[in-house]
DNA sequence: GATGAATGAGTTTTCATTCAT
DNA sequence: AATGAATGAAAACTCATTCAT
């Protein structure tokens, strides 16, 4: 960071802003185009023409649709990664706590791509799906809960004794269901008092 | 007609029973295609086929695929309603955890119709999708444990302060989460040592 | 008719009359829905519906759709005939006059089944159909026109140097050609007019 | 690039010609099509196949068959407006007359597309079909009569007091109709005969 | 890098017809 | 005489993919 004498006249640009314009454009419009119409209902030619490209331009990218589902996924699950990994609080379970909630807001709040990762993971439900890319990212998921919940035992902040893999499968399972609960039908309860119920369980269950 | 007392050895169905009869066999076949291959993936074509009728059937009985879809839905809602209805405890905190257990083991071990009825809420989630049908379905669950944690409150079991539907809302979400999950990667963990965490989190969220 | 001296307690009914009840509601649902939908477009079971019976009945009385057409332009054929027939004048050229009066009445005001026969016409054109039924409806209609025109060439109201059968097929192919193109757009022109225009057509082409 | 002085032996065609080279084959194939079998009996399979290329093409240049169909109703108006509108006689009522044979010329000695539009225009009979694209066809025709009659009035050939519109109406209908039951049952009668009868008759109709 | 013409597989839907009741 | 369950052929339409420009 501090790097020595040469200042960085030109800023270094994640992998992500190297890669084409087109070509996150094209991922862009795959994430509205998916979260309305699944992915079964958004066809790479509308995907195209909504970016402000043409017909062909996502199979000229990407090569096929499964690609482009693939590219999307990865890139949704690094964008929420350096979102959650972000939010941090003075220990263990509060660190925890602010991960839920951030991803709670992301979610109910419908910000962002979070909704196509979410429609993607419902799509991957079905037994014969290839379900790894949307596996991976729950995986990932967990593990970073787990992290902080290590934390929290560590620094005492959250009770030693809990089954840390399970705790960490239960409330990544809720938080993605109550926000697909959310995404089929919006306004159905209030979101603060969503919110607050969850934080709520959250920490009684992992408290010390 | 005047039947004496030579048996009928193929016995004459009426209309009626030929009919419920091809319909369930319809919505049986219907329910392990869309749990295979998704609502999308199982054709009519193949449901017609693997219930042991032609092609055409499903639309003669039930005009379009969503109507199918629609009618599934409603026989997996009341099948779930009588199966968890069923489940009772000493008081409400136990039978709201009695249920919950249920729905685990309905779930994570895959029996009969329930993966379906999660198959079709994972693509209910798009948002122009008609949600309606799982949105009913995603009330009358929230209904069904609400009525538990009442009767909870009622005789003392369940904390009288907590936020009856906030909770009823975090708890439906976290099953079919999980529930969902697993279906994602099946045996990605001990179901165990999930059914443990779920029963542990209620208890300690829910009790006096 | 005047039969002696037994009175005639049951009256004679025609050959349509004892045709079954059914068979006949099933002919005017049909001609309703060919006029609305045209013949591919309507449904045997819509047919047997509106007619206030089964979806198996056409099939069951006529055996085919071919045949319930057949018989259909039979049957408007022969009300064609009577209704025609019945008109006279004072001589040839006047009872010509009033069979195209009549004729030009009863398809622009859309009167009775006559738009269904026209319907059915209009399907005849393509060279594959077979338009046997249909042009001999044409044929027959000729025949009576070219009946009135030697009647009027023989009574002296008509021009006996006018080529018989070519006059009858332009009288013909004027009417159903106006009665078409007012069924494709009705009240394009107004209807008296239309008709002036045609009575005064054939006036002056064909008088002495 | 640099081409020199190799002539290039497979002319390469720019995007656009292949467009239209293709639309014009499809619309070529779908009016032999419906001469033959009619609109309903044409499938857009077929079509694709007799214009040498694949089923899919007639959806992937014209959305539906609907648009197709509007497409060949369009182009064929536009080739009889031109072929109409260049018989001219010494007057008006010659070019009426000489437009009137021209018409009985095309249709009864099927050339080209024209009994394509009649057969469409046979199809656009029944009440609830949209007739639109086929009642603008009509009305143009019509338009381009009474131009004709309109003139010869002004230079004194037509007889001044007769209804412009409503001869219009009666002549186009006379000249759809004769040739409409001609394509019914070709042969009927000697074409010579019929074009004769028509001629004169317009003319007695007509002149001043 | 970008466009869009062309393909053909796959799916839903309609419907005349057959046949059991 | 009448019903309606079941069949299967036919067709329009969508769309990922390939390929020429």
């Amino acid at each position: 960071m501090a790097s020595g004498t040469t200042p960085e006249l030109v800023p270094r640009r994640t992998q992500e802003e190297r890669r084409s314009e087109a070509e996150n454009a094209l991922l862009d419009a795959a994430a509205q185009l998916i979260t309305e119409k699944g992915i079964h209902g958004a066809s790479l030619a509308e995907i195209g023409r909504l970016a402000g490209y043409s017909r062909g331009l996502v199979n000229h990218h990407f090569g096929t649709k499964d690609a482009l589902i693939s590219r999307l996924i990865e890139r949704s699950m690094r964008r929420y990664q350096h979102g959650v990994a972000r939010e941090k609080g003075e220990n263990g379970l509060e660190t925890l706590l602010a991960r839920a909630r951030w991803y709670v807001d992301a979610y109910l709040q419908r910000t962002i791509e979070h909704p196509a990762l979410l429609v993607m993971w419902g799509t991957a439900l079905a037994s014969d799906t290839d379900g790894t890319p949307v596996a991976s990212a729950d995986a990932l998921a967990r593990r970073l809960i787990e992290e902080s919940i290590k934390l929290g035992q560590d620094d005492g902040s959250i009770n030693a004794e809990i089954d840390l893999e399970a705790s960490a499968y239960v409330l990544v399972g809720m938080l993605r269901g109550i926000a697909a609960m959310n995404m089929i039908k919006p306004g159905g309860l209030d979101v603060d008092r969503i919110r607050t119920a969850v934080l709520k369980s959250v920490r009684t269950a992992l408290q010390a």
